[in-house]
DNA sequence: TCATATAGTACTAAAATAGTCCTATATAAG
DNA sequence: CTTATATAGGACTATTTTAGTACTATATGA
C-alpha cells in the first residue's frame, strides 16, 4: 500500500497522452477511448487538472484540453496534488489539530522529514520524463539521517 | 493524501517508544496507556509487528513485547510493509495482471522507478533515526531523469 | 439557433480501513 | 496443578474514503 488513487493513476496516463501532442485539442470522448477508461471517469479526471491550472480547456464545438504548461514543467507531485488534495504522508503533515496526541507526540518532526523527501523524489519527476521510456532514467536517492550533521539539509 | 494508514502511524509511535527502553518487556496494556491508543487496536498492530519479526513476542503472565533486532536495523519502509502489505505506490506495482490496461501501458516502468524511489527515502529512515530528535538528520533526495544516461541507475 | 463540448455540483455504490470481540494457547506464580 | 495474565489468531461490524455516475448550466463554432 502507500498508494495513489486510481483516479491519479488515470490523470497521469491521461497526461501522458496528451503530452505526445501538446499542441492539439484533445476531447474527454477521445481521451476516454484511447485509455479505456470510462467517459465520466475520464471527464472528472480532467476537470480536476483543469482546475489545478495543469490543463487548459476550451469549451464549445470542437473544443477540448490541453497542457497549460510544457511538459517538462508539470511534475508528478503536482498531479497527485491536483487529485488527492494536499500531499501528506500521515494526518499530521497535511492538517494540524487532528490528532489528539499531537501536542505531545515525539515522531512529528521526522515524520515532516520523511514527507518532505517523498514529496521532493515525486517532485523531481516530470510529465516530459513520464512519456519518455523508461531506459533513458537514473533514480538516485540517498536519506541519510546521521548524527554527524547538525541542521536539516534538503536538496532538490 | 498519499498517505500511510492510521495503524502504520500508531505503528511507528509504538515502535518508538520501545526503542527507548529496548531491553524490557512492553505489555499491551502498558502501550495503550502511553500512546493513548485503544487497547484492541493496539494489540492488532502489536501482533502484526511481532508476525513481520519486527517485535518478538513473550507470552503468559509478565509477558510482552521487545523489539526483534537493534532500533537502526528496522526502517519505516518495514513498518509500512507489516501493517499495509507488500509496498506498492499504484496497483501494477505490486501486482500484475489486474489492470486491463497493463499490456498496453506506457508508463508502467516509470512508476516502477517512482516507487522504488519512494521505497529507498523510506528504506533509509531507521527507528533509531525516529527516537532521536529532529534536529540532528539530513535529507538528501535527488532523483534526475534525464536523457543523459543511458542505464537504470538506483543507489540506496 | 443548434449541436457539441466543458463546468459545476450532487448523489450512489463499492471498496478499503479501522476498530472490536471472542476463543485458544502459553507461562509465571501461588 | 490450578489460576491469573498475557499474547495468537481469526472473524466480524462500523466507518470512512474512493470511485463512479448523473444532471443542469454555460460556452462556442458552424
Amino acid at each position: 500500500m502507500l498508494r495513489v488513487s486510481k483516479l491519479t493513476d488515470y490523470a497521469t496516463v491521461i497526461l501522458t497522452h496528451i503530452a505526445h501532442q501538446p499542441d492539439e485539442l484533445h476531447a474527454a470522448s477521445d481521451m476516454s477511448q484511447s485509455t479505456g477508461v470510462a467517459l465520466p471517469t475520464v471527464s472528472k479526471v480532467l476537470k480536476l487538472l483543469s482546475k489545478a491550472n495543469i490543463l487548459m480547456s476550451h469549451r464549445g464545438v470542437k473544443g477540448g484540453y490541453q497542457l497549460a504548461k510544457n511538459p517538462s514543467e508539470t511534475n508528478v507531485a503536482e498531479v497527485i496534488t491536483a487529485i488527492e488534495g494536499p500531499f501528506g504522508i500521515t494526518e499530521c503533515t497535511t492538517s494540524a489539530g487532528i490528532c489528539e496526541q499531537e501536542s505531545s507526540c515525539e515522531i512529528k518532526g521526522n515524520w515532516n522529514l520523511i514527507n518532505r523527501a517523498v514529496y521532493t523524489a515525486l517532485e523531481a519527476v516530470t510529465l516530459a520524463d513520464m512519456a519518455a521510456p523508461v531506459r533513458q532514467h537514473a533514480v538516485n536517492v540517498a536519506m541519510p539521517m546521521t548524527k554527524e550533521t547538525n541542521e536539516l539539509k534538503v536538496e532538490n
